[in-house]
DNA sequence: GATGAATGAGGTTTCATTCAT
DNA sequence: GATGAATGAAACCTCATTCAT
């Protein structure tokens, strides 16, 4: 009996997925440099063809990683944040829902979110045309303001409380997929906001 | 009559200098895996042969890097500070004397931190034995203890406040370098600071 | 549809025997040192990726070449022998298989028989400890002794008789090799015999 | 007090012997492929720039050292033999003293012989036409054939039993240098000369 | 869709040789 | 005579990518 299309669909969609997560993996622990097609393949179980039948190259795979599976990471956990409330809750809440990620035990959330902030803060590869970036800072510089306005921020200016943030968080992932998930000791959300705060 | 001791000693010590100095940019700006000594043999107008006359190949010449470049700039750029003060004016004055290099004019300074950091909070690469790592974490373990006895510091987990910190600043050295010395707004001590008092 | 497991497996093994005949000649004719993979990929038709993709590089491909081609060569050689009967009849039938072979117009024969008897009377390389070595030469200990119980062979101490036994025809095959079919003067096997009897 | 002319050719002369020797051995002991100049200047404690003071490049030196250590070497070793003897007692008589050679725990000895034999039963290397070979081997047909006509020898091919005999000594050479002093048992020249007997 | 053989450009490394002093 | 720094061609090896089936 030849399968439907819905389970053609299927089998396709997982066999991508496999290859994403594999690359996804791969190039937060080894940098994009370092990493080679064959480990890929390897770990995704597949064959160079197939590799090259879903993606054209080690370019648009990294773009993949991150269009399908970073961003709609980031989307999702952030979604249930309410933008409404005063500045500091917003980032407040945006801090806790990220740090409790990197706290997990699954080290794929610290991957994900390490990628995320990697391409933020950095000017730099092949993506940059491709990839309209920074949309993250720019929000959360109004962010800032919006909270200094409120009276609860000190006045350190914007540009430098926002670097300091996020660098601060992308360290934090960094760390805690280099180091493990049973040494690394994870700060609590009020050391950080004390950085805003007056 | 063949060169002086001291004659050869001099043209060495120039040219490892010369290559120590293009390798190091390049590791920095493009991480390990993607340099390519050719690049750096032209940086440092030398020949492959020379580099290898000098270094057994890649490793070896980060190595060096590591040892002849960055280890003592950081020790040169600590070695001002007393170590007799109260905790909280030990760190203050590091973390002035660091961010003050970060926001020089001359790369380099940001260069050096970031790699210091980058193997620090690294569990890393083929270096892993040959290098001791982690002293400086160690002593701001005891730093940030001290300041907590001393009543200067909050309560929270040592080890967050230590990594929270190291992440921060080389969060910090890698965005200046990414994004540029004008683009990049250095916070000031204080908001850091803020991290760890009570 | 992909080929089938039996279709790669021919081309694979066609593909394989081709580099090995050609590495066998080369590391025969120039020794390992002086061999050149370039030399191997065009005597084979070949890119130096497809090498690389069969043989991890040139010492696999050596050892590769001793237990694919050698060995067995070897054993096919031997094996329509009886060692049931008196050893002197053992040692003299062996010894006119191999100076068939030696003398055979395909300069191959000498090829692995010169190979073979050099891997088993050098106390060498990489391979030393990859390759149980001296089983022949345990063999032929063995033969000699029984030899001399039976009452044919002299009382001369085993160990030199085997060794001059095997150093003679490994310098013959040399000898064959490297000064063509035409001048060589294959020695009877019974003039060889003479060294054991009594 | 400036040093005299013969003093100075003393130590020139040193120099260049202990740089001959060096390379002696490492072109026993590897092959001429697999020796590079570093050794030899390692081992015989001098500069490049000396060794190429007094050899004009790798193959000079491997000529030099045929013609001033391989050469000289064994024509000492044969010279106290009578030529004027029956063929059979002169052959017995170079073969006894190589022998002894062979079998002296100074393994230089067998370096000789080893490397002197290899040029001459090699059709080979750039030496070829630099070196008139095969003196001795047509001294031992000559004096084979002597050995027929007096009556001594079999009436096996001359050239057979010429190759067959070289190769033999060759083989127990190479085999003394590879598998040490101790574990090396030479065999009697009585077991060697049966070979050629009636 | 799927396979893995095959390619070749380009990276890393080695080493005979030259050279200024 | 003597040094060792310097060169560059050529070796070894890797890996993104293509291709026939």
């Amino acid at each position: 009996m030849p399968k439907t299309k819905e389970q053609f669909e299927e089998i396709r969609n997982e066999r991508i997925d496999k290859i994403l997560e594999s690359a996804l993996r791969l190039f937060v622990m080894k940098g994009y440099d370092a990493v080679n097609l064959d480990e890929v393949t390897k770990e995704a179980k597949c064959s160079h063809g197939l590799l090259y039948h879903y993606f054209k190259g080690k370019d648009e795979l990294y773009l993949a990683v991150i269009n399908k599976k970073v961003v709609p990471y980031i989307k999702e956990t952030l979604q249930g944040i309410s933008f409404e409330q005063k500045a500091k809750y917003v980032i407040h809440d945006v801090l806790k829902e990220i740090l409790k990620k990197i706290k997990a035990v699954d080290e794929k959330n610290s991957w994900k979110i390490y990628l995320y902030l990697n391409i933020h803060l950095q000017k730099n590869l092949f993506l940059s045309s491709a990839q309209e970036k920074m949309p993250m800072f720019i929000k959360l510089l109004e962010l800032i303001k919006r909270g200094q306005e409120e009276g609860d921020f000190n006045d350190h200016n914007e540009d430098e409380l926002a670097i300091s943030l996020l660098s601060l968080i992308k360290g934090l992932a960094f760390t805690r997929i280099h180091i493990g998930y049973k040494r690394f000791k994870c700060p609590n959300s009020d050391i950080i906001m004390k950085m805003l705060y007056k």
